[in-house]
DNA sequence: CGAGCTTTTGGACGTTTGACCAACATGGCG
DNA sequence: CGCCATGTTGGTCAAACGTCCAAAAGCTCG
């Protein structure tokens, strides 16, 4: 094969584990399936990786600020925050649908690092991530629809990632679409009701 | 060993099972690690199971409706609806906190199902199970809180199982009590509010 | 007791796994 | 050109895996 930078064949490795986590699970995700993956021998991946588990920690913080970047053009103008919000959760929904292996697949890896010693300061980070980009979306639609939040944003941007994870999961168990617009319909009240007029000095709103 | 009826045999491996799982995640629970935990001979495992996906099924429809059981004496009396219905999050997640790696391990056998083809219809019937338990609780504290639900009844508890869903995975990433606390405030107001008084006939109120 | 079944058991099978290594190829620099 | 650091490769290892089986043991009932 070509002479390749190991930084180079270390993320051409990171893309073909994700491909196969996404197609078999995390537990298909072996050194063999990732090189074939990847078009590689079976030596080059422990050339450029001590061991599996730290491809797997490369891995994940790949698609931790993947998922940043996505988030970023998330926003649409709506009428109100609520619409602002609600199509919101339905863009991030159509998401999910149109690919959810890979929603799961993100979902597994949580639960292996969860249970990976070496990989245990992962999960944290992941969902400080998730937070905070909840958190830009939020700063933004509330000076777009000309709201401000009642409540501390970081907490509202917690919820908002505890909807979509819990709508996310219901939904990859049953497959209800029609259910899960119920949820978003709900979710977009509750948060609409969190907010004030921006004009508002301070205080909590009764 | 002690001659027993396959029926106990296979309980008694599932129990052990869930043991493994518990301390090791799925990927411990290999048929050696369980038979050891159970304390018998290898073989018996598949004497009393065709195959390992065979058992699994087992445990988990074990565990659906020892969940449920659970669920039964969850309700205690609040003064109105929002004190009851947080008190019972605060009484879910107070078991959450006291046992993170059964909750965890829910997971785990979740997304198992959903990447196996022999146990593909499994985690359609666990969020059944799981929303038919909320279910009940919604109906028994909105009688004793004198109140109704505004929207589905069946609506409101996969609102409920996606809340808690949410709520249990982000305090297993970053085990943080406290802003688990504030997002259960939120969602008893949010809850809360899709109640109406139980003296009105019908229609949604605004 | 003894025939005929159910249950028990330890060992064996063929695969697959993560990791390792010695031998080989390549490219840049003196 | 020739050297040496860097990169490549296929084969190999021990361990762990799910599954299976034949032989032994126990139980029931005529």
């Amino acid at each position: 094969m070509t002479r390749l930078p190991p930084d180079r064949r270390r993320s051409e490795l990171v893309d073909a584990a994700l491909r196969v986590i996404d197609r078999n699970g995390i537990r298909g995700a072996t050194t063999r399936a990732i090189v074939a993956e990847a078009d590689m021998p079976l030596g080059s991946f422990h050339y450029v990786f001590r061991s599996r588990d730290a491809m797997l920690r490369d891995l994940i913080a790949a698609v931790v600020d993947q998922e940043r970047r996505v988030a970023s053009d998330a926003v649409r103008a709506g009428v109100g925050i609520r619409a602002t919000v609600r199509s919101a959760l339905q863009a991030y929904f159509d998401l999910v649908v149109a690919d959810p292996s890979r929603e799961q697949a993100m979902f597994e890896l949580l639960h292996y690092a969860l249970r990976t010693e070496s990989l245990a300061d992962l999960p944290a980070a992941q969902y400080r991530s998730y937070r905070s980009a909840a958190l830009e979306l939020l700063q933004v639609g509330a000076e777009r629809a000309g709201v401000r939040w009642a409540m501390p944003q970081e907490d509202v941007a917690r919820l908002v990632v505890t909807l979509t994870d819990g709508l996310t999961l219901g939904w990859l168990a049953d497959r209800d679409a029609a259910a899960a617009g119920r949820i978003m319909d709900a979710a977009a009240d509750a948060l609409a009701a969190l907010t004030e007029p921006a004009v508002a000095s301070a205080g909590r709103g009764a």
